[in-house]
DNA sequence: ACTCCGATTGGCT
DNA sequence: GCCAATCGGAGTA
């Protein structure tokens, strides 16, 4: 075990495991939502000259699935490329890109190795970390965030180095959703159209939880 | 080798 | 609401 997610556990985050990550892209991204990602950076020095690992941690508030077969707008459409290979893995990597020359864009791999699909993390709320993640986007309120895809990255300090991290054992992990009551967390799930996305607007592949300020767009009813 | 353009963001009208 | 920034991936305009 590293030590990222040892710290991970003794803060009281259940990661979690592999077979999460198996299922149906649209189930996976569906799942997501309400879960934790964590960012651990190891054995940080701080104020106090005390050595700890720093941990930023953002609630998942809306994610788009991008599948395997008959999607135009999934990455791994045309087959296998350099920049798209982590797509094929088994799930439960991270799959980082950059796009628009600016921004790294964070995705889930979900099902079995061989079959390219995602989910792309489009919105967090906040959770822990909020110093260090207004330090990384100077200026913005809170709300600006981590309230969109390139946003959250920046705010977490996601970069192409941890495409293909391992998410249930690396320094960037994702945690179930904290349980508040016996059944668990409750909201109400939003569906749309992708955002940005032209094709398949019929697929309603997106997924938010309605009325969270985080979320990057309002509906477009 | 070259062109087109994007799973976005932030600033300005 | 409109549009420039910015650059590397992907397909060949």
């Amino acid at each position: 075990m590293t030590a990222p997610r040892k710290t991970a556990s003794a803060r009281g985050y259940e990661i979690l495991g592999p077979d999460f990550y198996l299922d149906r892209t649209d189930r996976v991204a569906r799942r997501l939502l309400g879960c934790v990602v964590l960012r651990v950076f190891a054995d940080r020095v701080l104020a106090n000259a005390a050595r700890a690992d720093v941990v930023l941690a953002g609630r998942i508030v809306e994610t788009e699935a991008y599948f395997a077969s008959g999607d135009p707008a999934c990455h791994a459409h045309r087959g296998r490329t350099e920049r798209n290979r982590m797509m094929f893995e088994r799930g439960g990597v991270a799959y980082v890109y950059f796009t628009y020359g600016n921004h790294h864009l964070l995705n889930v791999v979900t099902g079995p190795e061989g079959r390219p699909a995602a989910v792309l993390i489009r919105a967090l709320e906040p959770v822990e970390g909020l110093g260090l993640m207004r330090a990384h986007r100077p200026g913005r309120s809170d709300t600006q965030l981590t309230s969109g895809p390139g946003k959250l990255t920046q705010a977490l300090a996601v970069g192409k180095e941890l495409n293909g991290a391992d998410l249930t054992d690396s320094p960037l992990m994702i945690a179930a959703a904290q349980s508040s009551g016996r059944n668990g967390p409750r909201f109400r799930i939003g569906r749309s159209g992708r955002i940005g996305i032209r094709e398949a607007q019929d697929r309603l592949a997106r997924f938010y939880i309605a009325g969270n300020p985080h979320v990057s767009v309002r509906p477009r009813e």
